[in-house]
DNA sequence: CTGAAAGCGCTAACAC
DNA sequence: GTGTTAGCGCTTTCAG
C-alpha cells in the first residue's frame, strides 16, 4: 500500500531522455523538439504520470521570485447564505476555468480573517479573495510585502490600497427609497445588518438621503445579522409597535423574507396590501411562490468576472495598481410594493 | 517587491540554533527542550516566520511514505443548491477544525469527476470527498493504489469499495408513501432527478414499494434535474393532464418548491387543498412563508460529522476498511399534505 | 535542442 | 537534546 507515485524520473527512464526533458515537455513554452515532447507525453500518459504541483511550486521559489502555488485562497463568512453560496460557486468555476485552484476557508466573523489568511499563506497562495469581510491594515501590509494580491468582494478596502469589487450600495438604497416615496409611503423602516457593517450602512445612507429629498424621514430602524431569523425578529419588533411602519427596506433578501414570514404568520399582515417590502441581492428565492419580492439585484456574474480578471491580472503581472470597480444594482419590481398612488 | 519570505534558516540564525531545531520547534511531538522551543517560537513570531506548508509537504515524501499535503479535495456538482451549499459550509468548518485545508473543485456533472480528481491529485491531496457524484472504477483503483481515501457523500459506491455517507433513500421514499396513503390519495405522482440518478431512483423505489403495500400504484412520473425550474416544468406537465395527480412526492425540496410555484401561478392550484406535496432534504426555505413544505429531513450535521470522522481516520491510519453508514431521514410535517381522511 | 547539476524549504534519519 | 546531512520532485541555469 501507499506505493510511491510515478515521477518525472520514471518517465525519463522509460522515454530514454533526461529528467529535465520531461519537465520541459510539460512546460508550455519550453525549448524542446516537437518530436521529443510528443514521445515523452505519450510515455507519460502510458505510465499515468501527472506532474507534482507541490514540487513544481517548491522549485519556482528561486531568484528572489516568490513561490507560486497555483492556488487562490477564498475566505468567506456566511457560506450558507444564498448570495454567498452563489458567489462561491461562480468564483470556483471562474477560477478553475483560468487554471487556478481554490482553497476555501470559512471564518465565523470578521475577527477570524487575519488568522485564516495566515493559514492560507502557509500554503503559499498566489492571491486571496475575501467575501464580505476586511483584513487588518497589518495583514494588508504583509500581503503587499509578499506580493500577494488581495481582493475584497462585497466590501471596500477603506483607507488602504486593496482591490475591491462591489455594488453601488448607496445608489441601491436610493433606488429603494425612490420607489417607496413614489407610492407615497410615510412610515418607512429600515432593517440592516450589524451596526458596524459597512455594506448595510451604505445602503442605509443612500436610502435616507433619497428619502430626505422627498421630505421624508426614516421612521424606524432595526439591526439584524443578514439571517432569516434575524429578519423575523426585526419584523416582529417593528410590527409589535402601536404605530406600525407601512414600508420596510431590508439590506438583504434573506432578511426581507424573514420579515415577510413573521408578518404573515404572527401578525396576519401581507405585502403589498398591508405594507410594502423591498429586499436586496435578488437571490433565487426572491422570485419564488409566495414571495415575489421586489428587490435590488446584484450583478453577481459580472462582479465575479471582474473580480477574477483583476486578481488574475495582478497575480501574473506585478505593479498593477489596485482596482475598485463599483457595479450598479437593478431594481426588480415584483409584488411586495404597492402599485398605485394612494393619498392616505 | 516580491521580497523573499522568511525561512527557518533566518529564524535559526537569529535564535542561534540549527535549522533543524527550528523545524522541531514547530513539530508537536519532536524531541526538543522546552526552553529552546520557547526561545525559537519567540524569535520566529518576532520575525513573522510561518512554516512553509508546501515545503513541509515535499519533505514528507520519503521512504515510500506518500507525500502528505494537509489538503482535502472536495468535488461538488451543484454548489449553488441549498442542500449542497449547506453541506459544503459544514464540511469546510469541520475539516478546518481538524486542521485540514479544503481544495474545492466544481464540476458540471458526473463526467467531470475523474478530471477533477486528476487535477486535485496533482496537488497531492490526502483525501477526497465527492458530493453527489461517483468516480469511475478506474479512478477508484488509482486512488486506492495511491493510498488516497475517497468518500462519497449522498451517493453509494456501488460495487467497488469506497466510503460513502448518505441517507436511507428507500426508507425516506417509504415514509413519504406511507403519509400519502394514510390520507387516502389515489393519483400519486413522483418527480425525480435524471433517470440514471441513483439517489432519485432509490427514493422512488422505496416510495413505490410502500405504495404497493397499500395496493396503490404510481400514477405518473416526471424527471427533473433537481433545480427549481425543472420542478416547475415537471409540475406543469403533471397539471396539464386531463386527469391530474392529487399528490406529488419530489426527490428534492427545491423541485417541490418549483411544483408549488407553477401550481399556484399557472394553474391556481394550492397545497394541501388541491393536492398534497412532499419534498426531500428540508432546506431552510422549506420552512419559509408560503411554502410550509412537508418533507423528509436529511441529518446534514450528523452525516458530515461522520463523513469527516471517517475520512480523517483513514487519512491518519491506513488499512481501515471502507465505511458506508446510512442515516435515517425524519418526516417533517408542515402544511402541504392534507390532514384528514377524505373518502373520495 | 538536450543533459547535468544546483537548489526551493523542510523533515527525518543519523551521529554526537 | 542538538546539529549535520540527505533527500522530496521539480524548474532552471549552464554547458555542450
Amino acid at each position: 500500500m501507499t506505493s510511491k507515485s510515478i515521477t518525472s524520473y520514471d518517465v525519463a527512464k522509460a522515454a530514454n531522455v533526461s529528467q529535465s526533458a520531461v519537465s520541459r515537455a510539460f512546460s508550455p513554452g519550453a525549448p524542446i523538439a516537437q518530436q521529443t515532447r510528443a514521445r515523452i507525453l505519450k510515455v507519460a500518459s502510458e505510465l499515468g504520470y501527472q506532474p507534482n504541483a507541490i514540487a513544481r511550486s517548491m522549485s519556482t521559489a528561486r531568484n528572489d521570485i516568490r513561490q507560486k502555488s497555483g492556488m487562490v485562497g477564498v475566505i468567506v463568512t456566511r457560506p450558507e447564505d444564498p448570495f454567498f453560496a452563489h458567489s462561491i460557486a461562480r468564483f470556483s468555476r471562474s477560477l478553475q476555468a483560468k487554471g487556478w485552484q481554490m482553497l476555501l476557508f470559512t471564518v465565523d466573523d470578521q475577527t477570524g480573517v487575519d488568522d485564516a489568511l495566515n493559514s492560507l499563506m502557509q500554503f503559499k497562495i498566489d492571491g486571496v479573495i475575501i467575501l464580505s469581510a476586511i483584513l487588518s491594515e497589518h495583514m494588508a501590509d504583509i500581503c503587499r510585502s509578499h506580493g500577494i494580491p488581495v481582493l475584497l468582494y462585497n466590501r471596500s478596502g477603506g483607507d488602504f490600497a486593496v482591490n475591491s469589487v462591489q455594488i453601488e450600495n448607496r445608489e441601491g438604497g436610493r433606488t429603494a427609497a425612490k420607489l417607496l416615496c413614489e407610492v407615497d409611503h410615510k412610515r418607512i423602516a429600515f432593517v440592516g445588518g450589524e451596526v458596524d457593517d459597512a455594506t448595510s450602512r451604505e445602503r442605509k445612507e443612500g436610502f435616507i438621503a433619497r428619502l430626505a429629498e422627498d421630505g421624508c424621514e426614516l421612521f424606524l430602524e432595526e439591526a439584524g445579522d443578514f439571517t432569516f431569523d434575524s429578519g423575523r425578529e426585526a419584523g416582529a419588533r417593528l410590527f409589535s409597535r402601536t404605530e406600525r411602519p407601512d414600508a420596510i427596506f431590508c439590506a438583504s433578501d434573506v432578511m426581507a423574507l424573514g420579515v415577510l414570514h413573521v408578518a404573515r404568520l404572527q401578525f396576519d399582515l401581507h405585502a403589498p396590501q398591508d405594507f410594502s417590502l423591498i429586499g436586496f441581492d435578488d437571490i433565487p428565492a426572491a422570485a419564488w411562490p409566495g414571495h415575489e419580492l421586489t428587490t435590488i439585484r446584484q450583478p453577481i456574474r459580472r462582479m465575479i468576472q471582474a473580480a477574477v480578471d483583476i486578481l488574475v491580472a495582478q497575480m501574473s503581472t506585478s505593479d498593477v495598481p489596485p482596482q475598485t470597480p463599483r457595479f450598479p444594482g437593478t431594481l426588480i419590481v415584483r409584488d411586495t410594493v404597492r402599485k398605485a398612488f394612494r393619498s392616505n
